[in-house]
DNA sequence: CATGAATGAGCCTTCATTCAT
DNA sequence: TATGAATGAAGGCTCATTCAT
């Protein structure tokens, strides 16, 4: 109707990106306004027309982060399948995820420095864990319940397995030299099913 | 030597213990030189005598806490216990110290994100993961070689353990009403070394 | 002429009383011109299709009020009833005007301020002096030809009282708990008229 | 005590002196801090030193200025002369005063209109109002008790005295050639003082 | 050794104004 | 005529760092 197509969403859009790069790129304190809007191909100023203030685009950015995460490791259509296949198969999917957020990482620990301090991150970073257990605890439940696994404590697998998971995330970010993320993942992947 | 009695060290202690509290109540970005100097009562240009640079101040913060991790980790006199009783003390010195560090979680998780932008900060955590494996992995091994254990990869297991014990701390610290932090790490080490 | 009917003249109307109101609410320094054009039903650009600068607009709008003053100050038909009973009636009618202006006060001493910086204003203000004294002056000097009053200078009358009312105005508006604007404006009229 | 002297007094003063020049010659909000700092010889930064925000300078400045003209107003020891005599040496003491306030005239206004806006300015202004009329009720109302002066209302005629000075000042302002700022403060003085 | 004092370099945010449609 | 979109130019405020005393 109007004579003019809508390009907020697109610009939205194109902001975001811009954001998550120079995010990720110079971490998110350093990350200058300027920058990303020159990397948007726009100016400083027009950022605002999209996104009231810096923190405003950082929520944003760091929900966009998590979303996109949970939306990798989503088990899809728990068919039958032996529920131990299931998990190695979420352990894969993980890797994939992981390699494919790679350049993510610092942004990714800038995020989780931040919800230890800021309550509205806090509050992302809360719904993002309990989704993540969301996703695993019902399936182990699952195979508690058909007798395919040992009477275990379903959530609390999860969280382990969870944990093990992130945490090898961690080392290897530290030391990839000693730390081969993917084996490493699937090896402790394997050592805890072989405990169910 | 000096007529007056050196008070360099002194101050450098106070001066890192103010940082310390500083750098994990406001975070590393947002603490002011100012702010430090106050806390140590001394004037902000004090520091400067003490420290070339902020940087320079948390790169020793930085080390410091990390040292300060490890030897709270360190096995102590490895008897000759069971490996598994081992371990199982080492999770149990691991809580017992995080619960120590507890106020200073978020200001670990910085350090974590910097480590994955700065080079200098990358090898004090590169240091501090191969320091918990090198403390982790031969207990275990020792376990294989005495037939204690299965005949695991000592090194990946070692990894895996403190991978899962790092992850759920992450967990519990952004969930802390979905994870118990001593109970599931406890879970946690005693599934794993079900499966050794 | 044109196939349009031309709705510039109700643009340009429908845009000063809106720039009216959002100077005095918020200033003229602070009003934008967005919040014009939003209080207007227009779009921030189309204001530019009718005043070339926020500047001229705020000049528009200074003539204005300014003349819709003195449209209220104006003796109407100066009968012949006594000298000094005009000048009572003038005073009425100028707490009346004043009041209804009210709102407008602020706006109206931003606009004094403006005129002792910005000669276009100055000049405003200036006419907006002259006419005042213009309206009184006479009246006072009929007085003085017909005998009514003393032999007094007619136009520093006209200032003195003027002065008094402005004055009191301004007092008024400083400190309403201690200064009521009618019975004190009346007064002062009376104490001048007795001196003539 | 301190090895070096305090200075930050004289600093204070030098900022006061340097903003109530760049105020009166720029305005208030055009005024730049870095203006300031230049004018004074500091460098911005150095301003926020003595001064939180520029708010708190505008604040000091207005105090300052309506409590160096009350200074400038008010009587010296009262002694037994003549009221009428003394208000004529108030009137001719505050055109000295207005004088030598002469280039912070657009100042004095802008303090004006800020005071109809904001509450802080407000209420200094309405201590000076308040101040004004407790310098010159009493010296009327002890006429009246004397029997020199008619049975008059003595705060009304100190309202209607000030408002009179204080209008006169307003117009010349506006219209200089129109008034003469020194002969028509004392007609009008002569005036009311004719009609007590 | 200590520090009061000062500042250069920055960064976020705002807004009058322009222009293609 | 109307406007959505964009921006250049500012300006307030902050802070790590320096230095004379």
């Amino acid at each position: 109707m109007s004579p003019k197509p809508d390009v907020s969403e697109e610009r939205t859009e194109q902001i975001i990106e811009a954001a998550l790069k120079v995010f990720a790129e110079h971490g998110v304190e350093k990350a200058r306004m300027e920058d990303i809007g020159a990397e948007a191909g726009l100016s400083k100023a027009t950022l605002y027309l999209y996104f009231k203030t810096k923190d405003v685009l950082i929520g944003v950015i760091m929900r966009r982060l998590f979303a996109s995460m949970l939306h990798g490791f989503r088990v899809p259509d728990t068919g039958e399948g032996a529920v131990k296949e299931q998990l190695r198969q979420f352990a894969a999917r993980l890797v994939a995820e992981l390699r494919r957020m790679q350049p993510l990482l610092p942004l990714l620990y800038e995020f989780y420095a931040m919800g230890l301090r800021k309550s509205a991150a806090r509050e992302v970073l809360g719904e993002f864990v309990a989704e993540f257990i969301a996703i695993l605890a019902p399936v182990i439940g699952q195979g508690v319940a058909s007798g395919e696994l040992r009477a275990v404590d379903a959530e609390k697998v999860a969280i382990a397995l969870g944990a093990m998971l992130e945490g090898t995330l961690l080392l290897w970010a530290f030391a990839p030299e000693r730390v081969d993320l993917e084996a490493q993942m699937l090896y402790g992947t394997e050592l805890l099913l072989s405990a169910l």
